[in-house]
DNA sequence: TTGTATGCGTTATCAT
DNA sequence: ATGATAACGCATACAA
């Protein structure tokens, strides 16, 4: 059934380095040959075995992927998309590396290694999960996603955090909001620290009043959404537009609030992060931080790509820009 | 960096073949040996490497996955994380394949060989794509998803379809609703097939009006429920209810009557299938199928695991119940 | 231009 | 119980 290079090299009367020359498009192989040998290999439907191809060369034509939060990162089907874009272009499978908990001396990088894999992604926001470390110090290629750490050969790639939560607050100051509250997500994560420094850096820019009442530390959940808001709605002052770190949270919020009577955006206004599909079709439908999910996914695999074929790059840092979409939960401030 | 077999019997002071033994639980070695042994690997953090032992067995320890509708396939984000479960009790890791486009001679086969993929999971309802025949002859352990090929080595799983159709179809009945109307996803697909077979079947079953006209074929998307829904509203004596094949389509349902006049559930009860996140949050919430992702993913998995080690079994047909989850959007039937 | 031979890291066969 | 060695399919240095 499976045929090997011997048998193209019979068929073809030549040997298996002609064989190997023409597949991997060689010189040193006459017109006539190499056109015979191609024949050969395309009546024969003949794909070089890539494993003894990874054991000999080292490489696999693989690209290994990490998720630090399982495969139930809300938005990995998005960016997976721009990955699957950019794998397409560049050759490369993909191999979800599953971790097994084989006791505490699993090793991610010997996981790796034993793969065989030509670089890896690390995608998610739980940075505690994995001993990254030994990763940033193994040498291979490796792009992290919405964490921002780098290395010889490790660079990163996540949406403008800190700009973008400056342009939600900025937006709401010009509906005239003073009383803005803030929704993080997990704070030990990248994006959550600097989505708090957007907020602070932008309060402190338009001289708005920090209360550490109208911020909440969440964890991207739909629950801890609707808790913080339920929170806010017990001051006696409370805040008159929020910010939510997930579309997931502002889904909390927006619940909390028509459950004590709120009408959004009317009493209340909201932004969201994120962009999901579901943003569109809350009631009333979610302004929100559109991240570019495509982008985020092919610049990953691009970068990866130029990263194991140019060793002596610098690793690349990217910011990919989110856009403020306007919906319909932002109102004037009604005081 | 990287150690390997020989590194470690040197370290030992034994033969790679007492390694290997080791490495494989394999008996003949002493019980003192192996414990020397283990204590080598367990320091030098070592994992046999894969490609290797991939090379000569044959085998990879990794399951293929093809996805006819790409990584955007609605529930790909579901399906996974069963996946995910069962992959961490079998012990593989998930290859994606990619369909490059290398020309009509293109091989899946061709492709799982040359990766020497212990199994393949084929995913999605869109069977024109590939070549799926050459699959069944392979010989290559395959699970379908929501396709139902089955072959000396091919099974499949998909949720109950008929079933869950027919049990809408009483539910509404139940209602008073006799004007029942249904869209379909793409007719071509094995859910369509089975679907609506299960909504004529019902609507026989219940000496219902079988009206052509309030049938309608979509293609799963939001859009094609909208103007199917458009459609039914020309109607002079226009269907009371709406069974839809999709949550999507559900939705595009719910907009256009909303912006027909129209309220759900008190004028038009609506029904969906899925039960994906979204439909939790629709106005109002929707009554759906819910399928039972997890399980799906979960029992892909295992069956795969099954038919690579016991290659005498007849493949699996696997048919996963649904419940439907009973919300806001359907009510006694107003006429 | 073409072909022979070696090795990649592992398992499996067959000694010892 | 232990070890030497031949595969696995391919790429490549080297020889012809």
């Amino acid at each position: 059934m499976a045929k090997n290079i011997h048998d193209i090299a019979k068929a073809a009367g030549v040997s298996i380095t002609t064989v190997s020359k023409v597949i991997n498009n060689r010189p040193h192989v006459s017109p006539k040959t190499r056109a015979r040998v191609q024949q050969v290999i395309r009546d024969e439907q003949f794909i070089p075995n890539h494993t003894a191809r990874g054991l000999v060369q080292g490489k696999s034509k693989t690209i290994g992927m990490f998720l630090t939060t399982g495969l139930t990162h809300p938005f990995f089907s998005r960016v997976v998309v721009g990955l699957e874009k950019a794998l397409k272009e560049t050759g490369y499978d993909l191999l979800y590396l599953v971790q097994f908990d084989m006791g505490s001396d699993y090793s991610i990088v010997q996981h790796c290694l034993s793969r065989n894999v030509d670089g890896v992604l690390i995608f998610g926001f739980q940075s505690h999960d994995l001993n990254f470390e030994e990763m940033l110090q193994s040498g291979i290629p490796t792009i992290f996603i919405d964490m921002d750490f780098t290395g010889p050969r490790a660079g990163y790639i996540t949406s403008e955090n800190i700009d973008s939560i400056k342009t939600a607050v900025r937006y709401l100051h010009q509906l005239q909001h003073q009383r803005i509250a803030f929704i993080n997500g997990h704070l030990d994560s990248y994006v959550g620290k600097q989505r708090f420094e957007g907020y602070r850096l932008a309060m402190q820019e338009l001289e708005l009043p920090y209360d550490p009442g109208y911020i909440s530390i969440g964890d991207f959940s739909k629950e801890s959404g609707y808790a913080a808001m339920k929170e806010f709605l017990k001051l006696s002052n409370g805040p008159t537009s929020v910010i939510c770190c997930s579309d997931m949270i502002a889904l909390g919020v927006l619940e909390a609030a028509a459950e004590a009577g709120l009408s959004v955006p009317d009493d209340l206004s909201v932004i969201g992060f994120d962009g999901i599909e579901m943003s569109k079709h809350t009631q009333p439908a979610l302004t929100t931080i559109q991240q570019d999910f495509l982008t985020l996914g092919e610049q990953a695999i691009r970068s990866l790509n130029e990263m194991i074929h140019s060793p002596n790059l610098p690793p690349p840092s990217i910011i990919v820009p989110t856009n403020l979409v306007i919906r319909d939960s932002c109102a004037v401030c009604p005081l």
